[in-house]
DNA sequence: TTGACAAACGCAACTGAGTTGCATATCATA
DNA sequence: TATGATATGCAACTCAGTTGCGTTTGTCAA
């Protein structure tokens, strides 16, 4: 793996970044190609250096893959989003092999209520 | 409110899938136009009698609202989707206020593993 | 140093899901 | 029957993401 310009970029906005990020944020700020942003989100969810985080807005976010496993609480009036540690205790059929889920709550953070 | 056509179809086809339903399936098995689709789904879900579910492949999904709570295993390779009850137990800040919540696990079913 | 192959990149056109604006049809009820 | 609300259709559009294909850049062996 070659530590290209757009490559190093994109990591360096991740390793800043506050909440989860699309495509198109990214596209805003580096001077590249939108399909090279593409491409490159791929690959980094390939080598396993981030992850693919799903707010069911139909535009796919991404974050660096971090140590703790946490979700997000997202407020559906000023979008802000929050990271959340939450203590999981789920009962999942073992005949079922999970390879990764989804969690996330939507609602009205404290700006908000 | 009045039941109509494409409503009552609607209605029905719901009641006896077995997994949730993207506006393109309902599209295929009833003859209305697409936007009739869109707009009766949005009258359903506010009106309390549908669901929304989120599969992470920016295709919004319907079903019945249920009796239980209950999240989805979506198996990555054959895509079927089965039900499943989980023990949950989240410990959300109180300060932020939760409406609704995705839980979905995506990974290989008995067949694909 | 050159030649050859792979990785990276750009561009234009496309796709698929969903939305919008606007016109028409149907229903409910006074 | 008239009127307003609800339901429907159609065409054009938006937005995020994808595809095909050609070009550029980097790597490395001969």
């Amino acid at each position: 793996m070659v530590n290209t310009k757009a490559r190093s970029q994109m990591l360096h906005i991740f390793g800043s970044a506050a909440s989860p990020i699309s495509a198109l944020d990214l596209l805003k700020k580096i001077k590249v190609n939108k399909t090279t942003i593409y491409r490159e989100l791929d690959f980094l969810v390939d080598l396993g250096l981030v992850n693919e985080v799903d707010f069911g807005d139909r535009t796919k976010r991404y974050e660096l893959k971090d140590l703790k496993h946490h979700h997000h609480l997202i407020c559906l009036n000023c979008k802000k989003v929050a990271d959340v540690n939450i203590k999981e205790s789920f009962n999942v059929p073992k005949n079922f092999k999970v390879v990764r889920h989804n969690l996330e709550f939507f609602g009205y953070c404290q700006n908000c209520h």
